[in-house]
DNA sequence: GTAACTGCAAATCCTTTGCTATGGA
DNA sequence: TCCATAGCAAAGGATTTGCAGTTAC
């Protein structure tokens, strides 16, 4: 893969981005340090990125975001506020190992999404602990 | 939500397969019992059927699938063989509260898919153990 | 009777692709 | 120099929507 600026400042966006930004908020802030590119080179270019696994596209509620790849991590989604939330990835070896073994298969990757209410949101009083 | 053939016929699809059908894998089998169903009614009802938590849509390398809900599973994607397995839910109860109780959120639904190899295809020298 | 539902076709939305020009190695 | 990549605009594909007719209740 050739260097060229419209890749390494649509990575920069993506890595430094917290957010789980779409193919669109990723284009509006590269236009700002590029103003010309298109909306094409940066699904190109997300592509490319994910195909060379520096990325990764999650799908999430109908849309595709993209996220860094940092670290392992889970994703939360709260229903009521519509954030989306990386969470640790809490046992995720010792899951895996088990899965493995039980189902005889060998695992390489995750995608792992839950659902549902936020402390923020909790609090205020939008849903019940139980 | 009203009764009609078409959607009594596209909720049988679903609940009868196994391989997490898409709408247009679900549109042609509609087909053989409602010959002039249109492919519009069939996505429609997904949505309706989705909404009504009846069905779930999942979304696996770029493309939509929907499924039963008839208890719960993870997924396992097989990157040799392109094959869409349902999994045990192996310490799901277990996982979500440790997830919950150290993030402070609630969950009320998951979506977990792993990708790696299967049995069938680590048999045919595909892939190693290790 | 009437509101929900259907089939059909057109519209919409997101993403990809073809083309010519540019630029990195 | 040469080939990957860019910008632009048109094409593509999946899904949604508007409308007029039909059906469940």
């Amino acid at each position: 893969m050739r260097y060229s600026k419209q890749r390494e400042s649509i990575l920069e966006v993506v890595n430094q981005s917290s957010n789980h930004p779409t193919a669109e908020m990723i284009y509006w802030e590269v236009k700002k340090q590029i103003p010309n590119i298109s909306l094409g080179t940066v699904y190109r270019n997300l592509n490319a990125l994910v195909d060379a696994s520096l990325i990764k596209r999650i799908h999430i509620q109908d849309v595709d975001h993209y996220d860094h790849r940092k670290d392992e991590h889970y994703h939360f989604c709260c229903r009521e506020c519509q954030t989306l939330y990386d969470l640790e990835a809490t046992d995720i070896k010792n899951l895996i190992q088990k899965v493995e073994k039980k189902e005889q298969v060998k695992i390489d990757d995750y995608e792992i999404l839950f659902y549902g209410t936020c402390m923020h949101c909790m609090k205020k009083g939008l849903r019940e602990w139980n």
